[in-house]
DNA sequence: TATATTATTGACATCATGTCATTTTCCTTG
DNA sequence: CAAGGAAAATGACATGATGTCAATAATATA
């Protein structure tokens, strides 16, 4: 189990090769987009062979996907908050919490967000692994709305699992927006209309 | 003006390799998606020469635009009706059928709705042309959503900018996945659930 | 020191792209 | 209707990216 711990000179450099080239490879990501940027121009940042690009990762898509998982683990992060409200205030205020924290990661990981959104259009597994963050999210959600129907504070005709998909898919709509600087109102803003709208209705 | 009625045979062999070279695109998209997706896949099915693709157009992406003019024309009369509601009853049919309409080309388009996905993700022409779609969708609502303000059907306290971006967000997002296959309630279930809480709100 | 193991390397084969000089097809004019 | 010209089509080619692999360098071990 532990064996890994011996860890040599040789597997140092390689260690230090992987993170010099993905450090490299951020900048290009950043700079190019994820299809203008190619392996070359990486190896030539990172001060590496061509072929050891190909030793420590499959290529570009594989190099993104590890550049990735540092981001996504924060989405996680956020989802796996647990809450189950008692009284209507409590549900609205996690709901925009949730919303707020959700939506700020637009702002903090702006750069690497841009080139995630190019990547999950273009990647199958990046694709996938950006569903299960939002599946996660749903499953959440679509529980404390069940439980809120259960204690009478929601209304229960609502299927939970679409009133689930549609909270968590406008707010997916305003982070993209936010990521690409289309959006000029505040996170706080944004997270109030949406919570206020699910919560209390658009119409009188 | 009229000076292209003009047709000898030349001009009307250049017409018939153009539409026989989408034709062929549109098949070698749809089994390939974009990228995958080769110009010489595309000339052979369509039996004409390389270069001859370039003739025509300027390269894949521009095949693919000029496909998908279709389709965004569709969308643009879905959301060119107009309406100004008098009671609140038909300003939630109104939004109601809005949904729905938007919904359905999910389904009646869901092959070439698949591979635009694709292509907004790529593309910065097509995903212009796609936002472009979304904001003519979303000022209409805007609209209606300030004429019901100012009637007292809507809640005055809330931004109808975000309000109409939050109800589009919702229909668009349930779009792509319609398109992709993966969503099993009805679009009548969706579009209704969607109203319903835009118009009526989650909790009690 | 000699040998084994691990990491790195760039040359190479492959494949898609876009260009362009050439060829084919059709029209026009004397 | 024959000759020359214009429009359309063509495929060979140059370019640039990808992924592989046999050779080389660096380090560990005996």
């Amino acid at each position: 189990m532990t064996d890994e711990k011996v860890i040599d000179k040789r597997h140092l450099r390689s260690i230090k090769t992987r993170e010099k080239l993905l450090e490299a490879a951020k900048e290009v990501f950043l700079e190019e987009g994820f299809h203008k940027a190619t392996i070359s121009q990486m190896i030539k940042k990172a001060n590496i062979g061509y072929g050891t690009a190909y030793v420590h990762f499959e290529g570009k898509e594989d190099i993104l996907i590890v550049l990735m998982e540092n981001v996504m683990e924060k989405f996680y992060e956020i989802a796996e908050v647990s809450f189950l409200p008692k009284t209507k205030n409590e549900a609205l205020e996690i709901i925009l919490k949730q919303a707020t924290a959700f939506l700020k990661m637009a702002e903090t990981e702006r750069n690497m967000m841009q080139v995630f959104e190019q990547a999950i259009g273009i990647s199958t597994e990046i694709s996938n692994k950006w569903k299960a963050i939002r599946e996660k999210f749903i499953q959440r959600i679509s529980e404390d709305i069940a439980y809120a129907q259960e204690n009478g504070l929601a209304r229960p005709e609502l299927n939970q699992k679409l009133a689930a998909r549609g909270w968590f898919f406008t707010n997916e709509m305003y982070l993209w927006e936010i990521v690409r600087n289309e959006h000029h109102d505040t996170v706080e803003e944004v997270a109030n209309t949406i919570t206020a709208i699910y919560t209390r209705g658009l119409y009188l």
